[in-house]
DNA sequence: GATGAATGAGAGTTCATTCAT
DNA sequence: CATGAATGAACTCTCATTCAT
């Protein structure tokens, strides 16, 4: 009964993964652009290059366009999250959680809008089970580190830390910093301000 | 082809001022209930208990409505921030930052998801002069307190304040926290840590 | 979750029931016409000389229309036949019974395909409580009088002369016939020659 | 405009008939099943494992394949009611009219629901000459026994016969009914009543 | 021949806005 | 001034059909 938002066939031949891709590029300039009002799904195909048609071979509804945004984003901070993880592995916990902070706000700054205006889209669409379990995991991830540090109501911090480096980058972004080292120490230092408070005397 | 966003008629008599107020009650909980999408200007009379014509006798189109919303929200923080700030007179920097900002956190658990999605709104609405000078009003009243403590870039380190304490409001409701007091703190130990680094020794 | 299929607003003023009728009166052309395929909701508001718009405000969707549609004409041959058991009271059962079966093929030539067109458009629409039931009242009608008779099964018997009556009706109509009285005895007949094996023998 | 109902080649090589009939078995089915709404031509491209492209080699249109299917129905009733005619050749009027119904009772009950759904989709499709001449050679069958027997207009009476009989098979296994002599007997009953009031005394 | 990606006209429906009453 | 019926542009989505591979 929920709306599918799973997108409609595995793009198995080269074909088929260019066009895919290209809905999804357009979609998500166009979002950047012109915010969830200007996404409609004719607007989204001639952006492309294809016909509408075209466009619903590839995702059942708009609504899975926009959860493919979502997917594609969240899996890109995952990534670049862990991989930050890693390479901090066995700093101090701030040093840690920093470096994947820093990775978290590189993407913003990648794709300046497009994420916020993701999320905007994201809290007009019904709820999905699955774009919420995503959700999660972002947070999830943090919170695992702050857990081997023995960090109390690891949920709340983690929170807390994504929330406020989030909400720095967006409004950096509206106006209109387009530089990310001065804007990363500046979260830094919020974030280890923040940490200070937090952190077992081991 | 900028649409007027101010209200259409000046409410010198009572009645009219009523009305008005309802059309804003109505569409603020309908916003914040429903979101934008809900948001359509005959629902917004048909909870107002007036018609769809009587509606535009007060407004004269749904930006006009989101815009006074928004107003009326600014200014309440506008209110509350400058009250805080005097009762908070010649405390130290921080003491006074964190006052502001409690003022606007209070405002935000309030209305829980009506701000938020007022925000939502107005990033989807086409850019408006008036609502961007509003908007800087509220940043302005933090740099004017900074200013005076010879903060270096006061525009930047109000922005930075307020935005952290805004995404970790708006995460922390999302998330379901009812209790104020432990998150304001936790705000307030981000904000003081943030600050840290910023206060000139003097 | 079923789309209800309840017109939507009760047309109070002279001039709302007005352009109610005017629809179902263009759709119903154009059903007999044209048949479900050419039913189309700008096709209706554009015969009933009215907008799209307007014909949404009356119907919320076009199965609605399809289903005042049918209760319109079953509250007709519900009515005639009523009536004309009533006038045939106390008469031989098969004298009754033929008098039913006149009113509904006085209708069936009045309205001279849609009727049909109706039928088949029920067919294709999803499954409805409320159209399942007046399909039942119609063919209850006749299964009251049976049994007062003592006939045997009376839902079937009902059901046949029904559906013999009318599978006659509708293929003399095809083919042009275009007098009632002759298709009319010729139903009888067959009904007369069904029922003598059916009544008990008193 | 009047697009071309026949099929588009030939079936010479046994696996371009295979195709042809597997194409057909699948619309039927879904006809049946799903209605005409249902029938769309990717899914019974689908359902009849090819593909959509390959569907249009063997059917020039949509219309094409709901007109061999048709076809493929008359042509089985034909045949029945033929060797049912021979079967009881030289039996009493009734008794050979009886038998032809039978036959084409039975096949109403072997394909519940397709030969109900199919005369329901030809009545929405634009008008064909060759499906027109079909439907008049199952009368005509009927016609030309009656006139054997001198039966005054014989065209009325085979379409009065077949139309009652189509009437209440189609309401009875719409009904529910699954058992074929009962309904067979009922059938009769009326056929046999309705030819009482025709046949010439002789 | 077979495939299935691509096409696009057109269907159903919504909703901001107007205007006769 | 209030009402709410009426408007129609615009939106999402489907499906018969084509055509390059």
């Amino acid at each position: 009964m929920a709306t599918a938002l799973a997108p409609r066939k595995a793009p198995r031949q080269a074909r088929s993964r260019k066009t895919r891709d290209a809905i999804l590029v357009a979609a998500g300039g166009i979002l950047a652009r012109e915010g969830l009002r200007g996404l409609t799904t004719n607007h989204v195909a001639r952006a492309a290059g294809i016909s509408i048609g075209s466009l619903y071979q590839y995702y059942p509804n708009k609504q899975a366009i926009i959860g493919a945004l979502l997917t594609e984003s969240r899996a890109a901070v995952l990534a670049g999250m862990e991989a930050a993880a890693e390479a901090a592995a066995d700093a101090a916990l701030d040093v840690v959680v920093c470096a994947m902070v820093r990775a978290r706000l590189r993407q913003l700054f990648e794709q300046p809008g497009l994420t916020e205006a993701l999320e905007r889209a994201e809290a007009e669409l019904p709820a999905d089970q699955g774009l919420a379990r995503q959700r999660t995991q972002v947070q999830a991830q943090v919170v695992a580190v702050l857990a081997e540090y023995y960090v109390d109501d690891p949920e709340t911090v983690a929170r807390d830390v994504l929330a406020l480096a989030e909400g720095m980058a967006h409004a950096a972004l509206r106006a209109g910093e387009a530089a990310f080292e001065p804007l990363a120490q500046r979260v830094e230092r919020a974030v280890t301000g923040y940490l200070a408070g937090v952190v077992p005397e081991a």
